[in-house]
DNA sequence: GTCTATACCTAGATAGAC
DNA sequence: GTCTATCTAGGTATAGAC
């Protein structure tokens, strides 16, 4: 009788977790937290609401880690960016244009990450992750500042601004997901972000 | 036997009821709407639990009526002085200020309001307030555009991101509440807010 | 009209069979 | 290891005494 796991256990059983997340990611995003109750997030996966506690040691511990894998995701991407190639004024642009496009492109996901109720160790998470958030844009706007582009400003206030600012807008976004739409929404929504930052318009 | 409550009685009840909304707003903006229970409120009035249902049909009645009540005031607030005298940019930055001193004087209450975890009436609750305070900013945008105060956007977008960005940095003062400490929030994010708007930095 | 006691419901968690 | 069935806790709401 085995006393250590075989390698071939191992990887079925993170595969079964691994499952179990992303099934609990689509039922968040579809109902949010509140109605993703361990019963349903099992039935999505297809396993008895009891085997859910064969990987996780209780339904907090579920859902805070769909809610850091999803974020998680979306903080990456935007560091990407963010940090990536062109002058400060222009990837705060690109930035805030990726995020809102990945945003409405699943709009279910990204109410639940950003505002949808949850219990309170999402919320936890949800602080946590804003504020890696201001943290980034934070960076960029000392950036734009040191390079002459951005006027002088504190840069965490401008960066929690912009933080709630491009939250607010997405999370309310009344209209249809229309092409149309989306393409007004991304020009608005980056034209206020830069004059939050006090980049000259365009 | 009268068929008719007596006056007295009338103002006695009204007088109750009162006090129960007082009573749960404090025990609100204390610990919270989660921690609120119908026991909680109770007993900070100093009621049995089973007489909140002689006001009260149910507990999401009682929280909605609580977030009115309070959520109303600092709208109807804002409102008055976003409407009061100066011109559109004079008003705007008056409205953050009033508004950021009067979260910082009970953040209790006020990151209740804004943001904490709360029952599913309450959260359409509070996005409904959310929209009375982006027609209050777009109003106030769209003065400001006609004025040629500011440039040329969309209000919408512009309000819907001031309610964000006041809300999202209010929510989070890391520092302590010192009198310093605040003053430079309130001219840091004011400063951040008329940046949003287009404003001319001062 | 207010209290005490309790019924009841929901949802998370567990035990033991297979 | 997974399922079925059950237990339990927490909290809303109600019934009946005073």
């Amino acid at each position: 009788m085995a006393y250590r796991k075989t390698p071939a256990e191992i990887s079925r059983l993170e595969a079964a977790r691994e499952r179990l997340i992303g099934c609990a990611t689509e039922v968040v995003a579809e109902v949010g937290w509140a109605q993703a109750s361990v019963t349903a997030v099992a039935d999505a996966a297809g396993i008895a609401a009891g085997s859910v506690y064969q990987h996780f040691p209780s339904k907090a511990a579920l859902a805070v880690e769909v809610f850091r894998r999803a974020a998680g995701r979306e903080v990456e991407m935007l560091g990407k960016v963010l940090g990536g190639a062109g002058d400060a004024v222009e990837r705060l642009a690109h930035g805030v244009e990726v995020f809102t496009r990945r945003a409405l492109e699943n709009r279910g996901l990204a109410y639940a990450l950003l505002a949808a109720p949850a219990e309170p160790a999402v919320g936890a998470e949800r602080l946590a992750f804003r504020l890696r958030y201001r943290a980034l844009f934070a960076e960029v706007v000392r950036e734009g500042m040191a390079a002459g582009l951005l006027p002088r400003q504190n840069p965490e206030i401008t960066a929690a601004a912009l933080t709630g600012a491009i939250g607010e807008v997405l999370v309310h976004p009344l209209g249809a997901p229309e092409e149309l739409a989306t393409e007004q929404l991304v020009a608005d929504l980056t034209a206020t972000a830069l004059r939050c930052a006090g980049a000259p318009t365009a």
